[in-house]
RNA sequence: GGCUUCAUAGCUCAGUUGGUAGAGCAGAGGACUGAAAAUCCUUGUGUCGCUGGUUCAAUUCCCGCUGGAGCCA
């Protein structure tokens, strides 16, 4: 069996996963883009090591912070890991949609890939070139770092089916409920240390990019060059996990078929019951 | 107490030489095949602070009121 623990970013989802892999003896694979690297703990909500209850995690503090992992490295890591385990129930957890369809849809890459970055055209002269290749194309003329990845690609894949049979579970709340939850939750990043943290990675890691892109990293980098205060950097990365888990929900909504929860916060319990007798039932 | 100034969308503020108004942000919706915690798109009706006056017509001009800011006593 397997199933996929996903939803906005605050919502519980490691806590669902511990508890799917408790009941039926599983094995957790992790499936969000910022915690597959490694000292990146505080930031990115990554579970701590006593939390896992002894449970097999993968796909988590795989990279150092200075390497570059991308949607291609995960879809093979993850078929790896759900090719080697096909006897065992595997949950699989994350908000990262596109990581999941790739790996469990039959999204197709291939190796000979170009690396051009059309550094001196326009994007109305990349979007012409895009236009030549396929006439079809409906990326939008602003979005030059698509258009870019379109042009470099061998061929256009448009199929997708699924290549598994997952139970996707969602996790959701009243946006209000959410909101109050992530606000909540970076307060408490910064009680923990984040500044510190990237502090400390910032100096150990000056380039790494995923320092540049991720939630709560770019935003103090910027805050250590002192280009903004204290409090507007922490509005800045409540604002923007806001934004986050908005886009998230667009990206689950439309393109998984996912079956939602609503988290029941006063007693955890009652959401988790929920599942395992949805499961059940599925599985019966 | 006197004078000046401000009051417009959830927030910050434009604007209407008098014909009932628009940006940014926030919020909402959407796209998504090698940066995805990324990248990009769509979306703005609100007693224009309250009361009265002038006017065919007032959010705009004038009197007063209320609240904020500043200056002088």
């Amino acid at each position: 069996m397997i199933i996929a623990v996903v939803g906005p970013t605050g919502v519980g989802k490691t806590k669902l996963s511990i508890a799917l892999a408790k009941k039926y003896d599983g094995i957790i694979i992790n499936c969000d883009a910022v915690q597959v690297y490694k000292e990146l703990n505080i930031g990115s909500a990554k579970i701590k090591e006593e939390e896992k209850e002894g449970i097999p995690h993968f796909l988590l503090d795989i990279v150092s912070p200075n390497e570059q992992y991308t949607v291609y490295d995960y879809q093979k890591d993850i078929r790896n890991i759900i090719n080697n385990n096909s006897h065992k129930n595997i949950i699989i957890v994350g908000g990262t949609g596109l990581y999941l369809k790739a790996g469990l849809y039959d999204y197709q890459f291939s190796k000979e890939d170009s690396k051009e970055n059309f550094e001196n055209l326009s994007n109305d002269e990349i979007y012409a070139l895009a236009l030549q290749k396929d006439a079809n194309c409906k990326i939008h003329p602003n979005n030059r770092q698509r258009l870019i990845r379109f042009l470099n690609r061998e061929k256009n894949c448009t199929n997708s089916e699924p290549l598994y049979d997952v139970l996707y579970i969602g996790l959701t709340t009243d946006r209000e409920v959410l909101y109050q939850k992530i606000n909540e939750r970076v307060d408490e990043m910064i009680k923990s240390g984040l500044i510190e943290e990237v502090n400390y990675l910032d100096q150990k890691y000056p380039h790494a990019k995923i320092l540049e892109n991720a939630i709560g990293y770019k935003e103090i980098k910027k805050y250590i060059q002192k280009q903004v205060s204290l409090e507007e950097t922490i509005n800045d990365i409540k604002k923007n996990s806001r934004h986050y888990a908005k886009r998230q929900y667009t990206f689950f909504k439309n393109q998984l078929p996912i079956t939602w929860f609503n988290v029941d916060y006063d007693n955890f319990d009652h959401t988790i019951a929920e599942v395992l007798n949805y499961l059940n039932k599925k599985n019966s």
